[in-house]
DNA sequence: TCGCGCTTGTGAAAAGATTCACGAATGTAG
DNA sequence: CTACATTCGTGAATCTTTTCACAAGCGCGA
């Protein structure tokens, strides 16, 4: 597949794709494209993700388990392997084949079960402690909902996830059109 | 309050505030700073986000529901005035005072509600239809969680959310610095 | 084997974003 | 009223990203 068809499924340019690819090697054929299958493989490579990744949910809430029970985290690589969560009415729950535990396990689960990444569905006000003492235990990335900045070493890679602010782009976009309402 | 202090509240630096703000108009007063209440003002109505918006939200799945429930979009300014899933098992429920409605009822729902923004939570399969639909009723923006791009024209801006590529994003950046695993 | 049609990989150019740095305002204190 | 300590707004300089454009490589068919 040529870096022209790549970039009209990517929307985006073909010179941009391949100076993109070209900066982590060079992986195609002139004349010919690039290998698809191969492209794939290295490029998962690349991302990292041609492996499992152990992932712990932290507050099992209405974002937490509409997350959870997302097929396609599984289904990409993403296996969600401990749920925490405060609510005593919570902890002790089976969902799908994982229980909810208190909190004060998280870290020993992390440890035994090799949670690397952490998905934050709690309340802001939890958010930074139980970010802290995931890093603590060994977590080396973290997907945050809390509208809050955490505060964490640089080594830890935080995704922030703050869907007011879409809606606020959203708006943006539709207002700068018009001079004034 | 100073470029200074609202740069490390944002995590940035003076002269990108200034800049930033300055693309805009003149807000702040030299040796003083800004007026933040002022400020404030001038950037919610810059934004959009001076008024309140009504928001459709299509597909009362697991994600859905969950972001019909949390309070911080009402809060905003982003009213969820309808709620539509094909679901019989769902069609005519209430929750917080909105009824479920089939989606045959959406056109004329956006139309006599005034629905300027709409929540695509339905299954990849069904959203590119129901953006379609939308966006000839007279829809101005849409958020999508479905992980498809959508076709739509180009005065009407998409928001995409696509929680794999987050996490992705998270499994590459720890990745990139181990040179070998 | 050679020529031809494609397409990559990559320097160079262009465009865009960030940072620098300083003149011009502004309030304050004496 | 003047001197001074601040801090904005903004051109110029720097840095980054994107786009351009073309030599070099590749397969294919004659
Ligand atoms: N619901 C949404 O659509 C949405 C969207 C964007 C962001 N968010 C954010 O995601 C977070 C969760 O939102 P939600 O709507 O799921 O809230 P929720 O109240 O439904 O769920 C929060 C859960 O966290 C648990 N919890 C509280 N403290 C905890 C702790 N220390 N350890 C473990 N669990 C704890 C609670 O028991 C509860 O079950 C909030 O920060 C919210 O701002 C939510
Ligand atoms: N659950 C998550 O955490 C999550 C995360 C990211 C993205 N998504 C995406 O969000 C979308 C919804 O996911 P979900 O987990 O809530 O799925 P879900 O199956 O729980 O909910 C989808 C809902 O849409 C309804 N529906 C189907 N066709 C419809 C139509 N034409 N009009 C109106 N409603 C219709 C269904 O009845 C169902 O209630 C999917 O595209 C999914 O890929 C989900």
């Amino acid at each position: 597949m040529s870096s022209e068809e790549l970039a009209a499924r990517g929307q985006t340019t073909a010179a941009q794709v391949r100076k993109d690819l070209s900066h982590f090697g060079s992986f195609g054929k002139r004349g010919l494209g690039y290998p698809v299958d191969e492209l794939r493989a290295r490029l998962r490579r690349i991302l990292g993700i041609d492996r499992t990744w152990n992932v712990g949910l932290v507050g099992a809430g209405r974002i937490g388990l509409a997350l959870f029970e997302y097929p396609a985290f599984r289904a990409r690589g993403f296996d969600c392997v401990a749920i925490f969560d405060s609510d005593p009415e919570k902890i002790g729950r089976e969902l799908g084949g994982v229980v909810v535990q208190d909190p004060s396990a998280f870290e020993e689960a992390v440890r035994a079960l090799g949670i690397e990444l952490i998905v934050l569905a709690v309340p802001a006000e939890a958010a930074q402690e139980m970010a802290q003492r995931g890093v603590d235990a060994g977590v080396r990335g973290i997907l945050n909902f809390a509208p809050i900045r955490l505060n964490v070493p640089p080594r830890v890679p935080v995704e922030d996830v703050n869907l007011v602010m879409e809606l606020e782009a959203l708006s943006f976009q539709i207002s700068k059109d018009e001079p004034d309402a």
